[in-house]
Parts: C-alpha cells; structure tokens; sequence
DNA sequence: TCATTGTTCACTGGGTAAGT
DNA sequence: ACTTACCCAGTGAACAATGA
C-alpha cells in the first residue's frame, strides 16, 4: 500500500512536469535579483537553482570552504557584501540567500518571518496531529462555499414565491422538499421518484425526477458571478 | 448513494553540500 | 538515504448541506 503522498502524485504525469520545467515554474521559475546579488551574478535575473549553482562554482574556484569545517564558508569580500558576515554555515548561506531573490515583478523581497514557511508547516503539522483539530480547521472554509448566497434564476424566484432572489444551495433544496412533502408529490410506490406538478414541471421542465438529483436539477438556476 | 462548489490541506520536485 | 535550508505551482482528496 502507498502511503497517501504515492497516492496523490500517481495522477501527475511526467510531461506534465516537464512542461512546467521547461517554462520556468516552481522550482526554475526566474527571479529577481538583489543589486548585490546582481553584481556577483552579473545578471538582473535569474532561477534561485542556478544563483546556488554559481555560488557553489566560486566558493570552490575560491577554496572558499573552512578545512576544518567544509560546511563551513568563510566569507570574502564579495561573499561578505552578499552575507554581510565573515563566515556562514552552508545551510544558512541559502537562508541568507533568501532575502537577495524575489519574485518577477516585486520591488523588493516579502517579509521572511522569524520562522520560515517551511518550518511553520512543519509546526503546524506537530502541533496539530489528531485528525479532528484537522476537521475543525478545514469545515471553516467548505461551509463558507456552501452557505454562501447564489442568485436565484427568475423560475426559481417564480417558484419559492418569497421575493427573495438570492439564496444559498443548501436553503433552496430545502425549501424545493418541503414544497414536495407539502403537496405529497413522491411516488407511493418509490418515495425516492418525484412526480412533477405544473409548478414543478414549469420549474425544472420534467414530469418526473429522483429525489438525489434536486440538486442537479437546480445547477441551471444557480447564476455563477462574473470572474 | 447522488449531485452541486469552493476552500483547505498535504505533498512533490531541482539544485547545492557534508555528515550521519 | 536522509537531513538541513530556501523557493512555489500544481494536484487530488476531503469536506461542508440536503433529501430518502
């Protein structure tokens, strides 16, 4: 059995991955660089893979790295206008590279947080490993979609007869089976089989219906905002 | 089980290096 | 092989309400 992670990525195709390669995202997308770092690259922009690529190209054209540390670097002065330090880890180095790259299009790099977004994540899945804090978390933004008022289809405003015209998903269905159980209009023989009124008929333009498919039904007098 | 939509979550990958 | 550090777009699953 794969682990959940497998699972997930078994739809991701190969090409696909590498279209996204190709033009530059993720991971290869072109960024901008700091003055400084631009001094040192000698171009104003470039993916943060290949800035850590050079880098590593002069600190070993350099013999930039401590004998006694090889994790180590110690700074020249060109490094020390990068890193503004004498020395610094080789982990912190891409850290500290953080703040010379930015997106295309920002005049500056964003905020970095005393935690990084890795580490944040990875806090967050700590502090919160039992499945119902999960749930809690998630339900804030699935309810806000499905509460959320849609405007109403003149039929539909025809229909509910309430002057209201714009009404969540959930509240219509609602409203659409007690109109059903008020005017007995399920099928003694299978309750699940709806048989249309003139209103109803009128409203969704089919003498009968499953009970499962209001909501199929109703899809055409949702109006989606413009994007 | 069915149908609907929008949000959130967890996860992946490329590149670099030394140490465990 | 994994850790450590950074970047982020894209993906699929889960979930919410509603009825019989």
């Amino acid at each position: 059995m794969l682990p959940l992670s497998k699972h997930l990525h078994c739809g991701r195709s190969k090409k696909k991955n590498e279209e996204v390669k190709k033009r530059g995202g993720g991971f290869t997308k072109i960024c901008s660089l700091s003055p400084q770092l631009q001094k040192f690259t000698g171009v104003p922009e470039l993916p943060r893979t290949e800035v850590v690529k050079q880098l590593w190209s002069y600190i070993r054209e350099n013999n930039l790295q401590d004998p006694s540390n090889r994790k180590n670097i110690i700074c020249d002065v060109t490094l020390r206008e990068l890193f503004d330090v004498d020395s610094i880890d080789m982990f912190q180095m891409t850290k500290a590279l953080a703040k010379h790259i930015w997106p295309l299009g920002a005049s500056e790099p964003p905020p970095v947080a005393s935690t990084t977004k890795d580490k944040q994540r990875k806090q967050d899945r700590e502090e919160e490993p039992d499945e119902p804090k999960r749930k809690a978390k998630r339900q804030k933004g699935a309810n806000s979609a499905f509460l959320a008022s849609l405007p109403l289809s003149d039929a539909l405003v025809k229909f509910l007869n309430t002057g209201e015209n714009a009404l969540p998903r959930s509240d219509v269905i609602k409203r659409i089976w007690d109109y059903i159980k008020q005017n007995n209009l399920q099928d003694p023989s299978d309750r699940r089989m709806i048989l249309c009124d003139d209103k109803l008929k009128e409203l969704f333009e089919v003498d009968t219906f499953q009970g499962f498919t209001v909501s199929k039904l109703l899809k055409n007098h949702f109006i989606k905002p413009e994007q």
